[in-house]
DNA sequence: ATATACTGACTGAATATTCAATCAACTCCC
DNA sequence: GGGAGTTGATTGAATATTCAGTCAGTATAT
């Protein structure tokens, strides 16, 4: 039941089909196997058309990255109606399901195979900081409102949305990375103590 | 001040040239640009001795791996006469240390760059899986012994070592990847309050 | 008929790998 | 002790493949 993230599926535009050729390829190959080639392959009109709508492979890339950040950014839940506690539950739910097998694990594995990329790539690293920012700023505004509520003792909102941040990449390398599926679910375990004993307020 | 690790300087035997080699062509140009004429170019000797020595640039490099994992391993603190808590203090002073400026940010880079390659690539993967539960299993004999010692509470040495994994990997991967130099810190500054609420026995 | 989408063949540069040939050291026999 | 054979380190040049990017031309839609 893994299949293809929805904003992935069936593309109508040339541009969303050469998102997902090379999200595809980017999956299947690896960053560093990413050719023009592949990424033709998993293309259905011609390799060539790729560069009618791209100067060059690394602009093909960047449009890709910027892509898939948007959609990132895109999966952040809204606020809405809920208390920040549970909001916040929301959050590391989503956090430990991101990129579980029943959750597009490939999204995840192509988001850290660009993600590092940023360690040699200056433009690369610029598009995650900023990505980063915004996310650790809506943390850090549900985990404010969850202050004022009453819910949440008073901590320093930046540096928890810091950790969360931290414990986000975490999850996401890790999930990718190692074959050791218990990581999670006890990293998780601990996590959700120490939280709670720090920030949710005492009934 | 930041110079190259010590485990690197001044190699004696070929291996050793060609790790140091190695280390500095994927310093310098990244993994998904790493060539065996690039590592030539960084080896006193000749390219092709390259050869005479492995039989491909998989198997090169997956020796590479090999050989840094065994750095990394090497790096982990003893326990020594320290009580527990000191310990565990050390370790998340190197946790956050690690790959800061003054500390081969580089050697964190370049394990990021190889870590990543675990997510298509079988081999890797097994070596990083085995790699991080030799640490998991130091961190939560540290935590078992703390427990014993009654500084800390009682908590489940798996899930903590487990949490300290993903800080661990989340950590470096946030260091190479990002230019916001607050996160780590304000992130850090988090997870010790919440480690002592949920860890330190209150005195 | 004009512009835009699209294609397949092509190219030069880069890349991994191989090869034929030195060279220095070491072994073994007399 | 010294020559003959063996082995491993080393090299520069050669080979085969892959890659990013180009181009001349075809289809298609307005």
């Amino acid at each position: 039941m893994t299949q293809l993230p929805s904003f992935l599926d069936e593309p109508d535009d040339t541009r969303g089909a050469i998102m997902k050729a090379t999200y595809d390829a980017l999956c299947k190959h690896g960053y560093s196997d990413l050719t023009i080639q592949r990424i033709g392959n998993e293309f259905p009109k011609s390799k060539s058309l790729l560069y009618h709508h791209y100067d060059s492979k690394d602009d093909l890339l960047l449009d890709f990255l910027e892509f898939m950040l948007a959609e990132l950014e895109g999966q952040m839940p809204a606020y809405r109606d809920r208390s920040a506690d549970e909001h916040i539950a929301d959050i590391i739910d989503r956090t430990f399901a991101f990129g579980s097998t029943e959750n597009n694990p490939h999204f995840t594995q192509a988001l850290l195979e660009l993600r590092t990329q940023a360690a040699h790539d200056e433009a690369y690293r610029e598009y995650f900081t900023r990505s980063d920012r915004f996310v650790r700023k809506h943390v850090a505004h549900t985990i404010q409102s969850g202050i004022e509520q009453g819910v949440f003792q008073e901590v320093d909102p930046q540096e928890t949305a810091a950790l969360f941040q931290i414990v986000f990449v975490g999850t996401m390398t890790q999930r990718v990375t190692s074959d050791d599926d218990d990581v999670l679910r006890a990293g998780r375990a601990m996590f959700d103590q120490c939280l709670r004993a720090r920030l949710l307020r005492p009934e």
